[in-house]
DNA sequence: CTGAGCTTTATTGTATACAATTAGTCAAAG
DNA sequence: CTTTGACTAATTGTATACAATAAAGCTCAG
């Protein structure tokens, strides 16, 4: 995206993301516009994007609002998750090079650095957790797969998860990252799959836990 | 969409589709715009839009063409859709009413009318056939798999796949939709999901076979 | 009160001018 | 002959004015 764009995009995300937009809230255009030191025209584009990644949804008569998730939203999200990741894990199983392993494992050392400390380093998990996640999607070589994962990747939902996780639940994520490179070092799709599937799976129940007779989703801290 | 916007849309989307422009063909929005009567703005949001649909590619200068398929790109595309449909299909069974089940059987009769005839109704078939996937994903009741199946389903590609169809492969398809619909009376989403899958690979294959030895797919008759 | 229909206001859609960027061309140096 | 560089033309990005449309408010009949 080119600058003017990409600046109305980031800054408006953020808002979302940050809490400053609350679920369900207007978004006018000028408004956006002003805040974002835009015109309207990037921030109409950045609106659409928006839309596409699904933190912002539109209504029959072209307004825009910051999406609202249902808890049933959420579940269905977290399984198409689970379903099209597993398959990526499957292809990335059969399909990765030497070298992509190594950048994998690096990677996994790395957010095993970040979860060991006394004060576990949330963001830098999240980061790195989120760089493994895109690695081994581009590893599963299908252009048309990881367009569509990343809008469902990218849920603010599920980056909020983290908030809710404890010691243990760190450990487990890193540690089926390691089950994930087992498999892909013996090139067992199958594995793959199951492991990736169960993992995302895992994410889901501890948001769900966290969130428990909870209708809609309050927001995140920020 | 709204009024220009959508007139753009569906302007250049059919000239995509009826060949007048070909895969790699540039778009240029000036162009385009004169072509379709409006400014250059509503341009701007249908290219936008046909880029998620898949039939148009930028380029990283923001430079737009016709998307050109390779064979790998298809068989991509259908192997997602198989995945993706097939869930579809388990959720439908395990959630569809018998009121939809009728609209479903209602659908797949008009399809066997369309291709019981001397010359069969191709055009007719299509939509109904349109129809028959478009209910089964609205019977999964996940707006998210709906909106990622759209843009897989909607792809050119496949739709030209019919043209290839000989008597006994639309007996076929109409013979497969009839076996899912037995799926669907006994609520059982592990046969609906398999029948699916299965449904999907058999068009691919199809498809396939009409293409041997051809490296990029060549343009299908208006 | 209530609600239908008009009026006003707010918001988005479209066109267009101009700015910024990219691709293409040509010339000179190696 | 190739390559590099500046220059030119073509194309997209952005801002802004105006048009169209939808929401909100208001009046007045019932």
């Amino acid at each position: 995206m080119t600058k003017a764009s990409n600046r109305a995009y980031e800054a408006i995300r953020g808002m979302i993301l940050s809490g400053e937009l609350a679920s369900g809230d207007a978004l006018r255009e000028e408004a956006l516009a002003d805040a974002c030191g835009v015109s309207r025209t990037p921030v109409r584009e950045a609106l659409r994007q928006l839309e596409a990644d699904l933190l912002v949804r539109r209504t029959e008569s072209q307004r825009s609002y910051v999406a609202d998730w249902s808890m049933d939203d959420v579940a269905d999200a977290f399984e198409l998750r689970a379903m099209l990741e597993g398959y990526a894990a499957r292809r990335a199983a059969e399909r990765v090079s030497d070298e992509v392993l190594i950048e994998l494992k690096d990677c996994n050392k790395a957010i095993y650095a970040a979860i060991s400390k006394a004060e576990p380093d949330v963001a830098t998990f999240l980061d790195r957790n989120r760089e493994f996640h895109a690695l081994v999607l581009a590893a599963a070589g299908s252009p048309r797969l990881r367009g569509l994962l990343t809008a469902l990747i990218e849920q603010p939902v599920i980056w909020r998860t983290a908030h809710h996780y404890d010691p243990k639940a760190f450990e487990c994520s890193h540690s089926e990252h390691a089950d994930l490179l087992a498999a892909f070092e013996r090139r067992d799709g199958q594995w793959a799959e199951t492991i990736m599937a169960g993992h995302i799976r895992r994410a889901y129940h501890a948001y769900a836990d966290a969130h428990k007779g909870l209708g809609r989703l309050e927001r995140g801290a920020a």
